[in-house]
DNA sequence: ACCTGAACACCGTTCAAGT
DNA sequence: ACCTGAACACCGTTCAAGT
């Protein structure tokens, strides 16, 4: 076995005693979502969970399948709906929007995407249920799974760099004008970027980011759609 | 000034003596290239450069500096064409594969994506590029900014997990009945996506993700189409 | 102007030892 | 079965000191 991943391997059984798994990837959400990716050590973990701080060994074997566990909790929070009921394009825009705003709520989960593969349980769920959805659009065969890819390729790719400018640019955003002044140097040689900036400067950032993404899905849509008539 | 970017602040201004800071980057690219994103730490590239660890501190004012510029460099490498030519499709498709194509040589770039905003002069000349494709096609307004953001998303997001499932996978396609004995397990209550994993399985993984991110472009490109049409 | 080395405050992980 | 503490081999960064 050349590759590793919590989920390739047996879970330790264990009867109550003990600290249980569940109760470790808690903390380490909490911990995450209060001070981001770098804001978790293995020792500041255990101190949270009055143990010290190699106890956590026991339960998981090295700090990335603990980071595999907190990720698949994170796809945990994304819901799914039947699209028997509403039809395809609708149940896949809400399970779209649904993976944005779960990535947004836990920010630290948009660098995992580039670092962990998504095997987890509730990655599993939610990749099948989009796939009915797909199904259900009359996608057959290897188109079912590339239309899948597709789509959340969209969101992902959409809303990682979302958190990266969020997170870098801290809460700069109390004072405006100077953001805008930094981005007009980076963008001084590009003047119809300029532009576009000064047009987006008295909306705001996050209508624009809303509208941006609705934009992407809606033309996300149309094009797999196309993909059924031809 | 929250938000700090080696882009918003004056380059340390100097002539010929000592190192330069392009040999510095240089270096650390090829050290990520080799040893990736954890290979990389401020006392072996000292070392490399045949300096001590510290040094590079004058040249750079943290690691996340010297990162950031790799990262352009990175945005470097990849090609715009001219529109008028060949049309916008074609250039945007063109720009697409090579995004794609950089991001798989430098696998380290893909988790930067997500943690650094790309400010640097080369990620903003290919957004340039991408931008007149779209202007080209006749976009306008917003719609040439959204259109942009909507296909580098695209890229990105079929692009950043495929580096994930490649490093974490490692060399174990050596043996792909293990492997595919690994998704059988972690698929084991979907039986659709079975069968496609054994579907896929005669198939060369590179020749089906190629497909996919061409099924993908395809879609995404016709979507956008349909925004102009209507 | 450029570079050094020592030092600080951290890391993840291993392992023998305890209960 | 579960937890501990000490220890190892690393980190990024600061800073006084050198040339």
């Amino acid at each position: 076995m050349q590759f590793t991943s919590v989920w390739l391997r047996e879970p330790r059984r264990s009867g109550s005693p003990g600290r249980s798994r569940d109760e470790i990837v808690g903390a380490a959400v909490e911990l995450l979502d209060r001070e981001g990716l770098d804001g978790l050590s293995m020792r500041k973990l255990g101190a949270k969970l009055g143990a010290g701080a190699t106890s956590l060994y026991w339960y998981v074997a090295t700090k990335d399948e603990l980071l595999e566990l907190a990720y698949d909790q994170v796809w945990g929070e994304m819901t799914a709906h039947d699209p028997d009921g509403v039809g395809w394009r609708d149940a896949v825009s809400a399970l779209a929007h649904s993976m944005r705003q779960v990535i947004l709520r836990h920010p630290w989960s948009a660098d995992l995407i580039g670092r962990l593969p998504a095997l987890g349980p509730n990655a599993m769920r939610v990749s099948d249920a989009m796939r009915r959805m797909f199904k259900v659009a009359g996608f057959t065969g290897t188109t079912v799974d590339f239309a899948t890819a597709t789509l959340t390729a969209y969101v992902f790719g959409m809303t990682i760099p979302e958190v990266a400018w969020d997170t870098t640019m801290g809460e700069a955003q109390h004072d405006p004008d100077e953001l805008r002044a930094a981005v007009r140097k980076v963008a001084a040689d590009y003047p119809e970027m300029l532009e576009s900036v000064e047009m987006d400067a008295y909306e705001d950032p996050r209508t624009v980011r809303e509208l941006c993404f609705d934009f992407g899905l809606l033309s996300m849509l149309d094009g797999l759609e196309r993909r059924l008539t031809t």
